[in-house]
DNA sequence: GCATGATACGAGTAATTGCTCGCATCCTCA
DNA sequence: TGAGGATGCGAGCAATTACTCGTATCATGC
């Protein structure tokens, strides 16, 4: 019933290890090109140019390699950032949150369906643990550069202030992806600009008496 | 090849509009609660009570069914979204947007697994002219919005800042509902105030010579 | 009530997909 | 160099899934 997403056996020799890269790669491929519902195991190996033998003595199934696929995009792009925010430590937020910024769009820009379906499938696979803590590492930076600009922002530097941060980051680039944007210059300061007017907007000020009666029937 | 996502046959008689909506409401049951591999065709007319013949008499396959979930959730979105629009006319743009994102909030909310999955399907299927239509006609309500209220916008009323509007307004209803919120309250709060930082935030003014020395080695 | 079309049924078939296993080949190291 | 482990192979079986079709039942107009 349950689903096993962890490597069967760690490539030890040359030949092994690119055989374990082909497989990746085409499932990378066959993903972003022909959709989910093609990247079946047989048609990975072939595109791998390997045999659905080899495939599973390194993978138990086709959800393992998508959750490799997903670990190392994942722990690219958190390491990545973490050097950015450490690199930036004296900076002003503004720039900090731009290079942030455009590290993300960066990602996801560059293989757009790729990263769009790797998001949606993850939401489909099982608890991993690494996986999670990766979401936590990401979502710690945020909350870091934050506090580290107390008397700029308006938001508490909460896991929910860099859940919504990071949440329309990627709602922001998936859709502009999809919609067929590939030049990174505009997105990127559009989606700088959503970030900091959120942790800029103030609250609003209740004006007593203002209620809108139901516009509906 | 490719896949044929509209109805076979209208239902004529009581009965039959009883079965397709079984099948409608077996299928969306499947998918928020077993996810899109468990949503088969012999599941679905399990789960609906119906023989798959009465299934594939009314719908050429599952992506037709999932298709057709897709249509209502959009059309009835759109609808209420349009008639909210033109009931709150002279209406502050605070209140406007208000009103707007509570709706989206909680229509997404309502099923979030539901939604977020119908949202991942759409995307793999084939080019629907109706569901063009009903994503233009959203657009559109969110850009004569804008419109409305000229001095109190920084970004211009283009295809693009609706569409970015809308994807961070999906993005992080979809983050929240996958983090296992369910109160609409302060979700809508936040949401509300992301997309009036976005549409207020000035375009920042760069200070000459402000360059931040590459990060990364 | 009966003729006709609409609706429902579900066993059964074709196609797809997941996965195994026995055997061939390659690599390493003593 | 040869023994043993690592790697690769792919035919083929098992399981799943999509889909059809012959037959039975129901609804409606006459």
């Amino acid at each position: 019933m349950s689903v096993q997403v962890n490597p069967r056996k760690r490539p030890v020799q040359g030949r092994s290890k690119e055989t374990c890269e082909a497989i990746l790669g085409a499932a990378a491929r066959i993903l972003e090109e022909r959709g989910l519902e093609a990247a079946n195991t047989n048609a990975i190996a072939e595109l791998a140019g390997v045999s659905v033998g080899s495939l599973y003595q390194y993978f138990p199934g086709k959800e393992a390699i998508f959750a490799e696929l997903i670990r190392r995009e994942e722990s690219g792009m958190v390491e990545r950032l973490e050097a950015l925010v450490a690199g930036t430590a004296g900076c002003a937020l503004e720039e900090r949150l731009r290079l942030l910024v455009r590290a993300g769009v960066e990602q996801q820009l560059a293989r757009p369906r790729l990263a769009r379906l790797l998001d949606s499938v993850e939401a489909t696979l099982p608890e991993d643990e690494a996986l999670r803590a990766v979401e936590r590492r990401i979502l710690d930076l945020i909350r870091r550069v934050l506090r580290d600009h107390p008397g700029e922002v308006r938001r508490r530097p909460s896991r929910t202030t860099a859940r919504d941060v990071l949440a329309m980051v990627k709602g922001m680039v998936d859709a502009a992806g999809f919609a067929g944007e590939t030049r990174p210059g505009s997105l990127e300061k559009r989606v700088f600009l959503a970030v900091l007017g959120y942790l800029r907007q103030p609250e609003p000020r209740w004006r007593a008496g203002v209620v809108v009666r139901e516009a509906l029937s």
